[in-house]
DNA sequence: ATGAAAGCGCTAACAT
DNA sequence: ATGTTAGCGCTTTCAT
């Protein structure tokens, strides 16, 4: 037994009578060894309970290599989805999946893609919305540079790629066509005064919905200030405060876009909170539509967006990019915004008087 | 450059003018080496980005071995929060996370646990509960021993073990407690029949939970006929379904305990769905309290299990324990209940008429 | 058909 | 202070 307690295949060979080099041969299966001795093996590994060191075989360069995936946070429903499709996706690819959480520091992000390349990830997919800033973008460009050259590939999941040029996999949602759908569904049922809760400047996916919530605004004819949307970023508690220091601020909008899901959840509260119902008085939309989302209170309306298979389609793209030696590919997502009950007409007494004394935090 | 693309300690020794000992030397750190020859070897690695192969170095014994996480899905939130607390925690101990998740199909467990064990993962964290037939006890005894051999630790998480003699740590909840509370809770805000939603025969920590439900009912007196638990197992469908089915069938009870909060969620639902209301027609109990919870209609009184904790607890504990090499450990967590607004007083109009025509499905 | 030997990238005695 | 050597467990020529 080898000093750290595992079985070796040095012990398999003596316990069957045969070199190592037999044995290797029948476990890896890639060479002709008669049924007779290759029995033999079997029964001795199983015997001894041999299991292989991955660590030896990916030395030599047979190990299957890993998909790594660094996110957010594994508790935000959305992310979550994305990550059950990485890891069901490497699973049908017999690849096994390493995780690893930034809670949205830059630094931690650096440093779990070092560790993943010092574990020879043959993918590692960034997933989620940043802030893109320089930094950002440089520190891209380094991750995707650094892993092309040691024979791997990043991908970049539900954000853009911060320069077509940089070898990179990029999978992600239209989220600007998303955003004008939903957008255009609350004009339909007569709101004219629609304020966006969650943006975050910088942040790709939620200035892309801002975009598609401006544009349907615009196509409407619709002039929509600049103060109609509150910076206030993601999350149930980011949602919930904001909607309830507008709702003591303004009383001149009739529905609210919440820039995912959970700030839909948040800001519903917040009505609720206020004595006030949803749709009859304010109405609201989100954005994502996790698997919660219908049994909000009401069931939210909101954009359907395939988070599992955009988590799938990671890997399934990279894996695929790899094995063709072709050019990075980016594929966008479509979505489809889902009707449920937290929409309905524009309350009448929510009269829209623009000078609201409203400014932007 | 390494066949595979990597740089290699060679390369750095080469541009540094040193040798590979000294270059192993000043990257481990753990050899004194004179300030300059680190400063230029530190440069040449820099320069050529060297990233140490964790391969090499786990086959020599220098690698910090993974940490590894085997559950049913990643979506669930509980799942979610206990996968969020082992990854933080073995993050604080600078150990990389790897996950798998099974679906519940113990064939898939196997193969992971096999998995893992050929990557080295110095723990193997299985987690939530399963139904434990005799199968699954020999698995898990296999797969402890099996671990402890090659010197790692097999840690059952939210789950009992099986036995206490195989070398397994264990850390859950007290299920069979939290179950009494809310129980009681329930019966002290009037009720006296209860169902219990989301039963599961086999599962260790919903036959807990029920175990405490019958208990609490028993210490007030109150005869639960065996038809009060439904075993319809958990999920937000589940839930609905058996609500639905329920409803149809029964007036008899006037407060339903649900085996999880998704089950809860679908429960609350069916209820509206059938025209309804929580807590006025029926009260409804949940458990774990995930982060939703509060924004359920009525935000819902459930069951607070520290979830990430579990998942920190776990690593926390098998890896002192491994330290120390000491006997197994085995930690019950504490829960509490928390009151929101999905309990009221039994409604007046639900009679309890024992003969319900009601059978057990 | 199967064994012996070299080597993957790294670290740790053991020299010098 | 630093280089040389051996060897971790495995696969794979190259012999036999």
């Amino acid at each position: 037994m080898a000093a750290n307690g595992r079985v070796t295949i040095r012990e398999v060979a003596d316990r069957a009578g045969v070199s190592p080099a037999t044995v290797s041969r029948v476990l890896s299966g890639n060479y002709p060894v008669p049924p007779a001795t290759r029995a033999r093996v079997l029964k001795a590994a199983q015997s001894l309970d041999y299991v292989a060191n991955a660590h030896a075989r990916a030395l030599v360069g047979r190990g299957r290599s890993m998909v790594a995936v660094v996110l957010r946070q594994l508790t935000s429903p959305f992310y979550a989805q994305v990550a059950e499709g990485v890891e069901a996706e490497a699973a049908d690819h017999g690849r096994l999946c390493l995780v690893g959480s930034t809670g949205g520091d830059p630094r931690r992000e650096t440093e779990l893609v070092q560790l993943m390349r010092e574990e020879g990830a043959g993918l590692v997919i960034l997933v989620g919305g940043i802030v893109e800033d320089d930094a950002y973008r440089e520190r891209v460009a380094r991750y995707a540079h650094a892993l092309k050259a040691a024979g791997s590939r990043l991908v970049l999941c539900g954000r853009p790629s911060p320069d077509p040029d940089i070898p990179a996999v990029v999978v992600e949602f239209d989220n600007e066509a998303g955003a004008r759908a939903v957008t255009s569904h609350l004009v339909s049922a007569g709101h004219r005064r629609i304020v966006f809760l969650g943006g975050l400047p910088g942040n790709s996916a939620l200035d892309a919905r801002v975009a598609g919530y401006r544009a349907a605004l615009a196509e409407h004819g619709i002039d929509a200030g600049g103060e109609d949307v509150v910076d206030c970023g993601l999350g149930r508690g980011a949602g919930h405060r904001a909607m309830t220091e507008l709702l003591s601020r303004r009383s001149d909008f009739t529905a609210v876009f919440a820039g995912d899901d959970m700030v839909a959840a948040g800001a519903m509260r917040a009505v609720t909170d206020a004595g006030l119902r949803v749709p009859d008085d304010i109405s609201v939309v989100g954005y994502n539509d996790i698997p919660l989302a219908q049994d909000f209170n009401p069931p939210l309306t909101t954009v359907r967006t395939p988070a599992e298979e955009l988590g799938r389609a990671a890997v399934r793209l990279a894996l695929r990019d790899a094995d063709e030696w072709s050019a990075p590919a980016h594929h966008v997502l479509g979505t489809h915004i889902v009707v449920r009950d937290s929409v309905g007409a524009p309350a009448a007494h929510r009269v829209p008087h623009t000078t609201g004394g409203f400014a932007p935090a």
